[in-house]
DNA sequence: GTGAAAGCGCTAACAC
DNA sequence: GTGTTAGCGCTTTCAC
């Protein structure tokens, strides 16, 4: 079988002990006996085995990222950005994608009591705050992405949900738009209620009443944007914007614009969230608010990682305060008058 | 500290040694003694610690999947495949994602000699097969995606790219093009090079003439395929329709149209491949190949734990004979004529 | 059908 | 500075 500590303690003529000091660059070990052992190692390619490191040592060097779908793009940021802090630091880093398995979230809790990694990231809306709470007070470490639980030892990272919101009322109402319609995500995920709370916030601030009809919801699928955007249309009353919480829905307000022959901006100005890739495509181009998912799940392993570096792990210690990173606004062809010079 | 295998022997009155049994299903417990035990583990919310496990039955039930690149939907696809399929075996999945470092898919290696990873799935066309063949030869188990290694311990999944190269070239030639040009991915990648075969013996085929003006070198990038159909127009030969080894290089091709102002498809049809998702959004809607990426992670995942399940892994048993699946054209908008009727 | 006991390969006290 | 040794929690012969 493979090689095993005591191989290369044999062959540089030291205890396995020394060996395990160089292997995690421990206490003092002399120079010359260092490189003694580190010759031994090169020589016969030995490769700790990391499970009986870690049966022994209590620690897997491993962070768990939960997320919805890799395959939305916003996600597989978080996680390069998880992955590369991680690697930094000698983590290793699992992904678990419950892509349409409801409450199959859940199940990944199990990952956490086998010890097969240290700390999780939940990417998640649908996992509910009180079952994360509830895994924290036992211990666990866990961090989230994209809310805020309001728990001690739990680090949230989120995106200015409200503010930006704000941002792109206010460039509709500078662009003329009075009658502005905002179509929502689902009520569990707080983005899309913070997005809402951003809305009306502005419109207050703008001096613009706020009208129930004006606000659809949605569940952040390009199909339920379609349908939101029929919706309105269907009540009759007049709105010259559209704020979707997400691009994909967005999307499906293009979808039945061009069903609809509304021209978009002209007739109907469109701005999403997220910065999907095809907003750049698409015809007009979609404007959209960038979300920095790599530095979120840079900063937010960052400071998993800092925890599980502490003493007594989960007690004490520092805060959990919430990391909030700034969005900013691109804004493209779909939420500007192109007006055709001479008209 | 948690709860251990003995804490539950000694609630259900067993020894460790049937808890253990039950816990994998082994041979005959009897029905009674299996209940009690299922029921004391239940009752103290047992978990058995994987790295024990590991350490002692010398398999970690995971399996390593390494890809350039996540935010890619193809890669992303394919993961999911491997997921999917290695859950329902009760495997768990690494990700690594070597983006953008150059040569850093090698270190990778290091979790197969960790005993981290049972298997390992490489996705990566920069990693040398000689290099993969080597490893197989040391005993690990090692499956490839996108490509075929001469080896027959490493089993291999890729699509008939030359097969559907043509088919592309057919759908062009019933079009009515007789110039048809083809950008290429970089020569490393095998699924570049079956492209351009493919593409050469459908012109062959069809009564063609090869002519090497028509080709053009990318590297998958959208950049390169802008570039390399300003080079191809600038030679000042006649071409109608073009093929790009991917859809990157496509939407290159359609950023260079733009700009030259020149109409897809009646001035040039454009066909990619991998059906990225942006094809159905971009105007016109791009025709491509959907890549059959989950199927092919899946199917391969399926190979490679039913090596794993045999009794001497590596050595003799079944022989792994490439699987290659069919991919589909999907035509749209870009390669089709819309001569405006009454012309 | 079930139990006793010997490790899997490593790390961390504690000696020296 | 370095060696000795006792486990980490589990599975797996081998008895019974």
């Amino acid at each position: 079988m493979d090689k095993k500590i005591i191989d290369v303690a044999r062959a540089a003529g030291v205890s396995p002990a020394t060996v395990s000091r160089v292997l995690n660059n421990r206490e003092l070990v002399k120079e010359k006996t260092r490189e003694k052992v580190l010759q031994a190692i090169r020589d016969m390619n030995y490769h700790p085995n990391a499970a009986a490191k870690q049966l022994r040592s209590q620690r897997t060097m491993t962070i768990g990222v939960i997320v919805p779908d890799i395959n939305v793009s916003l996600f597989a940021e978080i996680i390069k950005g998880v992955q590369n802090k991680a690697e930094s630091k000698g983590y290793h880093v699992i992904i678990c994608d419950y892509s349409g398995r409801k409450g199959r979230e859940q199940e990944y809790f199990a990952l956490l009591h086998n010890r097969t990694v240290d700390a999780l990231i939940f990417v998640s809306p649908e996992m509910p705050s009180e079952v994360l709470a509830e895994e924290a007070d036992k211990g666990f470490t866990i961090g989230v992405i994209g809310r805020q639980i309001g728990h001690d030892s739990i680090p949230c990272c989120c995106t200015d949900n409200v503010e930006f919101s704000m941002e792109v009322v206010g460039h509709f109402v500078r662009q003329g738009h009075r009658r502005i319609a905002f179509i929502s995500g689902y009520q569990e995920a707080t983005d899309a209620y913070e997005r809402l709370e951003g809305y009306m916030k502005a419109l207050h601030r703008h001096g613009l009443g706020f009208e129930p009809e004006l606000i659809e919801k949605g569940d952040f699928s390009e199909e339920s944007g379609y349908r939101a955007l029929l919706r309105l249309r269907e009540k009759g009353i007049p709105f010259t914007a559209v704020y979707t919480a997400n691009d994909e829905m967005a999307l499906g307000v293009y979808k039945a614009c061009g069903e609809r022959g509304i021209h978009i901006p002209d007739e109907l100005a469109v701005f999403g969230v997220d910065n999907n890739r095809i907003s750049r495509y698409i015809t007009p181009n979609l404007s959209s608010v960038e979300q920095p998912g790599y530095l979120m799940g840079s900063m937010l392993a960052e400071k998993l990682i800092a925890i599980l570096g502490e003493d007594k792990p989960g007690s004490g210690g520092m805060t959990a305060g919430p990391i909030e990173v700034k969005s900013r606004l691109i804004i493209r062809e779909s939420s500007t008058f192109v007006r055709p010079s001479g008209r």
